[in-house]
DNA sequence: TGAGAAGTTTGTGCCACCGCAAACTTCGTC
DNA sequence: GACGAAGTTTGCGGTGGCACAAACTTCTCA
């Protein structure tokens, strides 16, 4: 809803070049596209499109990260995946979809850029390597999928938290002083949502995590101190 | 491992002309791709591929039901999905792996045809629509899983083994007197390991469900009798 | 036709986790 | 710097559905 912006000054092409599903054109190439891009920055917890609208528009995120999410007709949120910045999303067209199969908000401030989805089609056939990169993230969302399911499927809520932990500071992780931290704000909530659990219970691990010197947390931040250790955790077997 | 076969007789091109990914080309070229194909035979319950093999051939499932499957490090198995016939399945090379990412064993009997994985490519630059129609249905899988998902964070279990009943059918359903029934063997079993429960519990559900008129089952096989109120079973509330 | 395998049903006890509730802490803002 | 909103912690009781166990039924194949 806030903070829109239109085309801006003007964006550099390094701004692209070493993104994977641009990074084997040339600048002429990367120039042609930039320019056809208008680009925006959201505040943090801004929808970029919903659920089942028409999918007008491409998009990738140049900086901070999106969250991928769900709302249930009971109104209930599950938390799909989040996109580091660098990846496309919103790219429907891809999968032969004319709306968008869930919802994107942005779980920092973030800077994105968009396209017509009507250029998608000259997107693939003119810019080499777009299309095979393209798949290849797809895939690997598809993939986490496939292993959330399976955990969901197998593992109890200590492990799908502790996995869920692990997967966030691989994927969006940043050094820290005595550790990892995930890289935007995160609610005990917001796990929960991605664990099919309560906050309640999110809460209560974290809170003995901390105790056991594993993880150390403050509001909506979260630092994993002893990566090794919650690998453990995933399998299972409670620790002394 | 048991029955296999080289190319049979000769195949004809009817068999693909009504097949979504090859439906938009000439006989001609479909006779091209027949030509390039090996077809094989197989019994229940036999294995096409593993997860983690090296992706050396594609399939196209003309006749029966494959079904996905994970496995676990502690040798639990989920299943991910049910595949009908007409379409393809194992094909890594569309979201850019060298890997399959998921075992793939048959439900039933079934006859496949496949090809080296090496003209994927061509296929794809070759016949017109095969990406489209190929990536349309990788659209529909990914949305399946993404359902799941969220079946799996705020549902029941009693709601997930409806949804799934519910899914079966629409993707397999075969109308029989007294209701639609599922087109291939399935066992409690299975039908636990798709809707992350044990099989005692399902068992338990079913009987319930028939002792009210909704489904009516045998060994192996499962009838809904009542599609409507198994629907309503899928929204929370207990009837009466 | 009979023995074993495969699949199903049913009972009982128990515990991981949720639901509800309430207090507490941190942050933003006027 | 005080108020409200947002996020977090913690306690407690209840229960859905799992684990374990055992009997039963239906198929298969010799």
């Amino acid at each position: 809803m806030s903070d829109t912006a239109k085309t801006l000054p003007r964006l550099d092409e390094s701004l692209l070049s070493h993104v994977p599903p641009f990074s084997k054109l040339e600048k002429r190439q990367i120039r042609e596209i930039l320019d056809m891009a208008s680009v925006r920055r959201l505040g943090e917890g801004v929808a970029v499109f919903e659920e089942g609208a028409p999918a007008e528009r491409f998009y990738m995120l140049l900086d901070g990260y999106i969250r991928v999410m769900r709302i249930t007709a009971t109104g209930e949120q599950v938390i799909a995946l989040h996109i580091p910045s660098g990846q496309l999303f919103g790219i429907a067209k891809a999968i032969g979809r004319d709306t968008y199969p869930a919802t994107s908000v942005t779980a920092s401030e973030a800077i994105i850029l968009s396209w017509p989805m009507r250029v998608w089609d000259d997107f693939v056939a003119r810019y080499d390597g777009f299309a095979t990169e393209t798949y290849k993230t797809l895939g690997q969302r598809l993939g986490e999928m496939n292993n959330r399911i399976v955990e969901m499927a197998t593992q109890q809520v200590e492990q799908r938290v502790a996995n869920a932990l692990l997967r966030l500071i691989n994927q969006t992780g940043r050094k820290v002083e005595g550790g990892i931290e995930i890289d935007f704000p995160i609610t005990r909530q917001d796990l929960s949502e991605m664990t099919a659990t309560t906050l309640h219970t999110v809460s209560r691990l974290l809170s003995a995590w901390e105790k056991q010197g594993l993880v150390s947390s403050r509001r909506k931040r979260i630092t994993v101190t002893d990566p090794h250790r919650l690998v453990l955790m995933c399998r299972g077997g409670v620790p002394t």
